[in-house]
This record gives structure tokens, C-alpha cells and sequence, in this order.
DNA sequence: ACTGATGATTAGTATACAAATCAATTCCGG
DNA sequence: CCGGAATTGATTTGTATACTAATCATCAGT
């Protein structure tokens, strides 16, 4: 039987707690306290704005209790708008604050940094072929996850540019 | 700039979050409400029995208060028992039950099958390559973790057999 | 005996999910 | 075109990780 801490169930537990920690390490550093998934939504916002809370828990693969709790602490912090669509008086529009823009560059060195310090313990050939294969891990199995991603339509899910 | 989703940190969360969902899937068609983490600690208590609660933790990177929740779950479900130890009160013992035992190898098979579905995006060497990176990164950064890993003595952490 | 360290717990915060609920929209038969 | 049914967006409640920080009990070393 294989041993629990060579399952990638397991090691992928492992990888995120790291991913997680060294994300806070470098981002606290450059004086934010703001999450992985709270970044992730706020990068969205950013990239979409005007976007609704259904679309972005899609577009970042969270399902739409957790998205109301981490849009919640966004809006308190100032860094998002949140306002009724008047299209569809149900959605919930979000929109990105200038403080909000402004925090994102501020961090954005930290976050790059992050991404590669998770992965220090693998050459640069390793790295990017980890990358891949976990994009494609992620895009072979998308749906069998309870909160499936739900790209912008037309992209392409498992694209190996 | 790299996008959101081929950033390794934001494939981390994905590729958890399928893990997860996939062991949830194959473990509850067998029957069973175990969870992942739940299933880590009892097979880890199985595997080396009378080990304290900090050497639990140690082994499957939990952080200490984590490790009482989830004890506290297996215990109120009969899968362990939890025992001061005589010789540091301070530690509590732990040791698998009968009905634990038996639970964990009613399981294994939905356990293994879990493993081989997360990976279903990928063809056998570039699974076999996968989990290679994956150990190799979690060795890497081990310490970086808030939780780290604490092996066995004299365990290879880093070894590639 | 005093000091510091360690095992465990508790309180508090933030994901992550299921399930239930409410409001608003869409769909479909007539 | 109308009206009920089904659907969808958001929220709430409840459970389970995962951490930090604080606390308590106990142990180890000097």
C-alpha cells in the first residue's frame, strides 16, 4: 500500500498549507493582510468589472456561500463596491474601489514572488512542468470538483501555450 | 502579467479542491462519511499506535489546535481512543479502535480508486512525473509551511524511489 | 524552586462545502 | 399574453479544515 505522504491527495493538501503560508509571508511583508482567495477575487473584479457574485464564484471556482462571506470582508475593507443590478434586481454588481486598484499593484511584486518561492525546491524545467501538469490535472477534472470554474466562453480550458 | 488561473498558488486551491471532492465521492459510495483529513489521522494512528496528539500533527502537518478538532471527531465516532499518558500527563495517547481498524480497510479501496480519479487528466507517466514535482516542492518548502512536517527519524523526506 | 519549554485546549478569523431559504427572473403551456 | 413552475442569485445556517494567539497544566533543566 502506498504511504499516505507519497498520495496526491495528501501531497496536495501539503502544497496548498505551503502555498498558502509563503503567500502570506511575502504579501504581510509588503504590508497587506489580505488571503490567496480574497487576491483572487479582487484580481477578477479587476480584470471583469462589473461582474456579478454568480459569475465571479465561476470565474475563480468558489461556490456562492463562500463568495458572499469573502466579498463581505472585501466591501469592508473598502476595496470593493457591491450594488443591486438593476437588470436583474437578484445580482449583486461588483466593482473595484481606487483604493482596491491601488492595494493590488502594491502587492503585485509580492504576489509574483510568492509564486515562485512555492515552488523553490524545483528547478526551472521542474517548475514549468509542474505548472502545466497541473493545469491539466485541474482542467481534466474541473467538474468533478463541487464548485466547478466557468471560464470566460470561448477560452480554452486546457490550452498548453 | 501571468493570468490568475496559471498561477501555481491559485492551481494549488483548484487541484485541493478536486482532491477533496474526489475522496468525498468514492469514500461516501463506500459508505462512509470519513473525510480526507480524518482518513490521514487514522491511518497515520493506525500505523505507528500510541502516538500523542503533537506527534500526530507532526507527521501529517496539522497545526496543533487543528489536531484536537478533528481528534475530537474521531473519538466521538469510536474510530480512536484517547488516553493521558502516564508518563507526560500532559500528552494524550492515541489508539486506533476495533471499529476503526475495521472502517479503514472497508475504505482503502475507495481510497485508491480516489487517487487514480483526481489524476484522471493525465496519462500514466505524466502522473507518475506529477507526484514526483508534488513531492519534491513539498519537501522543498516543507518549512515554509505553518504546520511543517515532522517524519519519522532517520526518514528520507526528500528520497525519489 | 525557578524558568523556560511543551502538550493540549479555547477563542477568534477565514476558507469551503451542503442544505435550506428568499427574492426575482425565465420558461412554458394554454 | 398570462400565470404557475422551475430556475437562478444571494444569503443563512451548520460542519469541517487551517491557522494565530492566548491560556493552562505539566515537564525539563539548572
Amino acid at each position: 500500500m502506498r504511504r499516505l505522504k507519497d498520495r496526491p491527495g495528501h501531497l496536495a493538501r501539503r502544497f496548498q498549507q505551503i502555498a498558502v503560508a509563503v503567500f502570506h509571508a511575502e504579501v504581510g511583508a509588503a504590508g497587506s493582510d489580505l488571503t490567496p482567495v480574497q487576491y483572487a477575487a479582487l484580481a477578477e473584479i479587476s480584470n471583469e468589472p462589473g461582474l456579478d457574485q454568480a459569475t465571479l464564484a465561476g470565474r475563480i471556482a468558489f461556490d456562492r456561500a463562500t463568495t458572499t462571506g469573502v466579498i463581505d470582508r472585501l466591501e469592508k475593507k473598502g476595496l470593493l463596491l457591491r450594488e443591486v443590478n438593476g437588470a436583474d434586481r437578484r445580482a449583486r454588481v461588483l466593482r473595484i474601489t481606487e483604493e482596491g486598484r491601488s492595494l493590488l499593484s502594491r502587492i503585485e511584486p509580492a504576489v509574483e514572488a510568492a509564486q515562485r518561492i512555492m515552488l523553490g525546491g524545483l528547478d526551472e524545467a521542474e517548475a514549468a512542468e509542474f505548472v502545466r501538469l497541473l493545469r491539466k490535472a485541474v482542467a481534466g477534472s474541473n467538474d468533478l470538483s463541487r464548485a466547478p470554474r466557468r471560464g470566460v466562453s470561448g477560452e480554452l480550458e486546457a490550452s498548453e501555450g
